[in-house]
This record gives structure tokens, sequence and C-alpha cells, in this order.
DNA sequence: GTTTCATTCGAACGACTGTTTTAATCATAC
DNA sequence: GTATGATTAAAACAGTCGTTCGAATGAAAC
């Protein structure tokens, strides 16, 4: 940490862009490292010097957005509970989902990747390093619905918030097309409505009355 | 189609199992045709020599699954549709996700794979035979939405149709880790309690008031 | 028996994979 | 200038990939 960093200004960056870009797009296993570093007009042998392997590249690339996304997250948490406004599940919504909305506006894959890497590309070891980053996250939020929801029963918020976590995603991962599909609005617009409609859904969902646990199983 | 059938009565279903098993737990790129020759222990060739390619093997996994899935979707909304009962959301809702989990008991790789296929792994050419069955069905379950939700705005129908898939397509995919957690109950009981609490859940979304148009963008 | 045709098998093909090695290149410090 | 250390470059490494080929095997038809 002397000053070794600056050193090669961007040939790093550049493969970190265009792998971002690659996974995103075929995935891990789909994308060789001399696609990536094709695009990233970079030698081959430039990513194990830079990384050690293919899966540390890929660990890297997660680490650079996962990083300030959730920051940010927990700053938005945090500045809503410290506001001393009334306990509601809005604010934590926004606050779980708007930080990929806003990252999700200057490059469109990022999210993409990160619904990717969540819980399908990954081998065993990365999934470990990528869940535990989220899951520290899951229990921060998890404790902010409890609040706002402390009548529903545990077993019950916890499949809640993994339906929220779903419809998330999936508008990630398909944000792409909605952004073809509605032309004539610039894509912070469209991004921004979709966020609002987002919150919208899941805290009506989130809302719902608790189903009481003894109901009749469907014969 | 004159009886050619069944002369090979199961190494290509021993294949389409093993695969099907495969493809869902590792992906398509990071599962090789060995991999799934040596789980099915049968010859490599006999891949190439039953389906084609490995691409048109994950066709042919898919089609074997998604074909009952779909129509049981299609049976359950009609007769829906026919019992003359009042137009609302969870009858719908139940058409569309039931068929995923009763295949689920039978085999847990099913859906997350579906999942995969949907949005993520396939290439360009398999992902057109895919959206293709799954769009008619979009439509049909479009429709009857419409009718459910006769106030809601096109775009936000869509949009929260798209939400909808989301939580089922989360859900689904991490079924098994649902199992896991929740000990002592059946895995059937476990299925029919989170089918259940997912059609209350996004119910409730979709029903939400629709968000007035003019609404002022964050500035 | 022989013929026939579908299926299985072992072996190999060329292409591509992630990684490593060795030498060349560059900027900076002395 | 030379020396130092980080970075880039070209080439090759051992392996695996999907696919193909030709012979062996099987069972049913005649």
């Amino acid at each position: 940490m002397t000053d070794q960093n600056q050193q090669s200004p961007d040939t790093k960056n550049r493969i970190l862009d265009a792998a971002e870009l690659l996974f995103a797009e075929k995935g891990f296993d789909a994308t060789s490292l001399r696609m990536i570093t094709a695009a990233a007009q970079v030698n081959l042998a430039a990513v194990n010097y830079h990384f050690q392997s293919k899966e540390a590249l890929l660990q890297a690339v997660y680490a650079r957005r996962a990083g300030p996304v959730n920051e940010r997250r927990l700053e938005l948490l945090t500045a809503y509970e410290n506001s001393g406004r009334a306990p509601a599940v809005e604010p934590v919504l926004d606050a779980l989902m708007r930080p990929l909305f806003e990252v999700g506006s200057e490059r469109e894959c990022v999210p993409r990747l990160m619904v990717r890497l969540l819980y399908l590309d990954a081998k065993e070891t990365s999934r470990a390093v990528f869940a535990a980053q989220f899951q520290e996250i899951f229990r921060r939020f998890h404790a902010a619905f409890r609040r706002a929801l402390p009548h529903l029963p545990e077993q019950e918020l916890f499949l809640r918030m993994q339906f929220v976590v779903g419809a998330l995603a999936n508008t990630m991962a398909s944000m792409k097309n909605l952004h073809a599909l509605s032309q004539g609005q610039t894509e912070g617009a469209v991004s921004m409505k979709t966020l609002q409609w987002l919150i919208q859904f899941t805290a009506a969902g989130l809302r719902a009355p608790a189903s009481s646990e003894d109901s009749a199983c469907a014969s």
C-alpha cells in the first residue's frame, strides 16, 4: 500500500470493465480470458499478472461494485432510522433497492451480473464470499423490516423478504428489455418509475395480512 | 414414428435425467458431456447419437418438463375461467405457480433449471425457443390478470407481472434452501405453504393502488 | 443359419481452455 | 549513462472441450 497503485493506470480497470460486461452477458463459464483480453485490448497474461486467476478476477469484478452499493444501502437505511419517522416498509425498500438502480444507470450490466453471481454462476468457493457480504446486508434489513412489521411471524417475514429479493432481481435482470420497450423516455426516468412501482408492489405484498398457521392443506 | 421409440428403453432418459440434474446444479457451460455420461453410466458418444449436439440436449431437457407444466397451467386457468367465479387474481396466480411446485416435489432441480434457462444460461438460438414457449403462456395469463385488474394501466400491469415472475423464480431457485431450513416437516407441506404465502404476497402486490402517472420525479 | 439395422463402444480429432514461463519493454532512481 | 523493479509481450504448457469415426455388439426378420 505504499504507492504501487496507480502505476498501471488503466489496464487493470480495462480488464475489470471488459470482464464485467462479458460475465454479465454470457456468464462466467462461457466467457474465456481471451475474450476478455481481446475486448480490453490487453495481453492475455495480464489477467493472471494483475489478478491471480480467472476466479479471483470474478471476485474482483464483484467487489468493485458490491462494496459501494452495500455502503449506500446502509447509508440510506441509517439515515431513515435516524430521521425519527414512524416505522414503515417503503423507506426500507427504497434503501434496499435504490442503490442498484443508481449504479444501473451508469452501467446496465452491473445489476444483472450481481444477480447472476448471487445464486447461479459462481463456484462454491466464490459463492461463499459473495453470500457472506450479502447476508450481512440481509440481517440489517431484516431487523428494519421486523420493526415495520412487528405482527408478522418470523417464517413468513423471512419468506416475504425472499419474494422481495426475487422481484428486485428479476427486474434488474430484465432492465435492458424494459428500456428497449419504453421509447421516448430517458433511461433515468424509466429507472426511477420502475423503482417507484417496484416499491409500491413489494410494500403491498409485505403488508398483506399474515395467514393463519393452521390453515387446512388442500387435500 | 413407426416403432423406433422404446427400442433403447432408458439410456436416452438416463442422459436426460443426469443432464437435468447437472445443468440445474452447475449450469450449461460448466457441465461437460463427460460429466453427464459418467453420471448416467452411458458411453460418451451416446449423447451425440441420441441428440445431435449438447445444445440440442439442453432443449430436449427443457422440453420434457416445460410441456407438461405449461399444459397444466392452461388446464388450471381455463378450469377457473369456466367456473363462472368472479374475476380475482388468486386463482390466476395459483394456476401460474402451482404446476411448478407440483413438479418440484418430484424433482427439486427442475424449476431451478427452468429459471436458469429462462433468462440466463442459454445461447441466443436456444433462448429463442424457450422464450417463444413462455411468451405464449405470458399472453394467456396477461389476459386473465387484465380481467381481474381492469383499472390498472397497461404499463403498470406488465411490470407487476414481471415482479410476480421474479418472486416466483427466486423462490424456485432457493427452494432447496427453504427445505433445508424447515426441519420436521414434509417437503410437500413446505411447498404448499410456500405456494400459499407466495400467492398471498403477489396478490396483495398486484392489487396495490395504481400510482398516478404524473408523479413528480425526485430531482 | 444370414441379413439388417439400431445401438454401444473405444479412440481419436482439432479447437479451445486457464495458466506459466521467459524474454522484452518501460519508467524511475541513482 | 547504469541499475532496479514493475509491467507487457509472445509462446508454449498440459488439459479439457464437443464432436466424429469405424468397429463391435445386440436383437429381431427372414
